[in-house]
DNA sequence: CGTATTTGACCCGCGC
DNA sequence: GCGCGGGTCAAATACG
């Protein structure tokens, strides 16, 4: 009986309209409980505890009131609860519509500032790099701070046979290891260009310690040439490993600026890669000797950045893995 | 302002 | 002795 009350009292309350109350004995205080509820609830009170003490004190007679108090409450507040929710829902759709926009806004800027950027340095194959490197996609802002560095190295130095060559071009690299390659710290104090070879030879000296007499000198900045590397393939591969110097460099054998290898750079690189990807695969042990520079250059996977003027990215193009 | 890089000048060894 | 080329110095410059 108790069960039925309680039923019909939450579909009056449920509906919103007036109680009204029976007269039967045992039920007449929870009737006078009921005006009472509605009273705080109509007039706006505090919805978290919506009894005064002498409602409690009533409650406390009866257990069936109690009950029915506490199923109120815990009404109240999941509809509380419920509205939250919808609010939050309802905003979250509010903010996907925005990040979204936001999303489609900043690739489109990013076209933009490309192209304005780039003008003419748009890569061979006719697409951007953002096309390469992003898909089309976002990026994380880690990811797009190195892809800036890297194109600001590509502007600076579009490698060989440029039209844009400034008479100097400083390009710095900022790395969070300093010692690169053999684990030493250099210094580079002077560069020379050798006779026959249209490369700069660099100087470098060691600044681990004050006073170290250690010095070294640089190596090629840029891979050999399709030809010269595919030359010093054939002739042998232990021969790059060979000339590495207790440095922990490779001194390769300067080469002479043929005319396909002056050529590299400014004809389409598919010949290139062409070339490339003959002597690679006409020749295992092209793979070797390449492998094996790469890593003496870069040493670990970390030291990835060198402190020299980096490599040309047209220049890595050749060798992508990817 | 300190540090690193650039670059022309200078030094020195070697071959002719 | 002289010229050439490699190695080094140091002022100028760039950069954070």
């Amino acid at each position: 009986m108790a069960a039925l009350l309680h039923q019909h009292r939450e579909e009056d309350y449920g509906g919103g309209g007036g109680g009204g109350g029976g007269g039967r004995r045992g039920e007449i205080e929870e009737v006078d409980f009921f005006a009472a509820s509605r009273r705080r609830c109509d007039s706006g009170g505090d919805r978290e505890d919506p009894f005064s003490d002498s409602d409690v004190k009533i409650g406390l007679q009866l257990t069936t009131a109690d009950r029915w108090r506490e199923g109120e409450e815990e009404k109240v507040r999941m509809r509380r609860l419920r509205g939250e929710l919808e609010t939050a829902s309802s905003e979250n759709r509010r903010l996907k519509v925005v990040l979204e926009q936001v999303s489609r806004d900043y690739i489109a800027l990013l076209s933009i500032q490309r192209q304005a950027r780039h003008g003419r340095c748009v890569d061979a194959q006719g697409y951007t790099e953002i096309d390469q490197v992003t898909g089309g996609l976002g990026l994380s802002e880690q990811q797009e701070q190195i892809r800036l560095g890297e194109e600001k190295s590509h502007l600076l130095d579009d490698g060989f046979g440029s039209a844009h060559r400034r008479s100097r071009v400083s390009v710095k690299v900022r790395s969070d290891a300093p010692m690169v390659g053999d684990g030493c710290q250099w210094r580079k104090y002077g560069q020379k260009v050798a006779k026959g070879n249209p490369c700069p030879r660099a100087y470098y000296r060691c600044t681990m310690a004050a006073g170290c007499p250690v010095r070294k000198q640089g190596h090629h900045n840029h891979p050999l040439p399709a030809g010269a590397a595919a030359a010093l393939a054939l002739s042998g591969a232990g021969a790059a490993e060979e000339s590495l110097s207790s440095a922990g460099e490779i001194q390769r054998q300067p080469f002479p600026l043929t005319p396909a290898a002056a050529e590299w750079g400014s004809e389409t690189k598919s010949s290139t890669v062409d070339i490339v990807t003959e002597a690679i695969t006409s020749n295992p042990r092209f793979t070797e000797a390449l492998t094996a520079a790469i890593t003496s250059i870069l040493g670990t996977p970390q030291d990835t950045v060198a402190t020299e003027t980096p490599l040309p990215r047209q220049c890595f193009t050749p060798f992508a893995t990817n």
